[in-house]
DNA sequence: ACGATGATGAAC
DNA sequence: TTCATCATCGTA
């Protein structure tokens, strides 16, 4: 049995954090089933003063599990139709996260919350076996797979500084 | 390429 | 209260 992820690993840099899940495990319980399934795309929000970060113009209502412990489930809806699943990242009130963005089975954000159902019910709340969602350990084999960095998707407002940073981490095939 | 679809936050 | 925007997706 593998290794619950836990405050710890996600007190750290959001960065290193996020390329770090890649090759980890999604589980989701629901009832008494549950689904494993490896994380192979994911964003990093790194804080405040990453203009893409929804924490960039302060503490609003939405982003207010951002500024939890590490650790936290932070889901928000958006386009009127999808959510968006994060988890909170570094200290206390220090505002950044990681954006899961893909699975081994399943790519795009908003498809992975709905295969998963996962919804606001899980906003705010830590990840554990209490919650329903939690993150197991895991190693990637380099010899089928490839990290590779991009800029991320879909926020062509933050300006051009911050749209080019390659804060996206892709597991590839080779 | 575009419309669906509605919460969010900033401006007025 | 209005309005543009939005960390997207399915269909064309």
């Amino acid at each position: 049995m593998s290794r619950m992820l836990n405050k710890k690993f996600f007190d750290r840099k959001t960065a290193v954090v996020a390329e770090d899940l890649l090759g980890k495990f999604l589980v989701r319980k629901i009832g008494n089933k549950i689904t494993k399934v490896m994380i192979t795309e994911v964003e990093a929000y790194v804080g405040p003063h990453d203009l893409a970060c929804h924490s960039a113009r302060g503490r609003t209502p939405r982003n207010t599990p951002m500024f939890c412990e590490a650790g936290t489930i932070y889901v928000y809806f958006t386009y009127g139709m999808h959510w968006m699943l994060n988890i909170v990242t570094e200290e206390r009130d220090y505002p950044a996260a990681v954006l899961i963005r893909g699975t081994e089975s399943i790519t795009g954000p908003g498809r992975l919350t709905k295969k998963y159902k996962i919804d606001n019910k899980l906003n705010g709340k830590m990840i554990g076996k209490k919650t329903g969602l939690w993150i197991e350990d895991g190693s990637i084999d380099r010899k089928v797979w490839r990290v590779m960095h991009t800029p991320r998707i879909g926020i062509d407002s933050a300006g051009p500084v911050w749209v080019n940073k390659k804060l996206r981490f892709v597991l590839e095939e080779k």
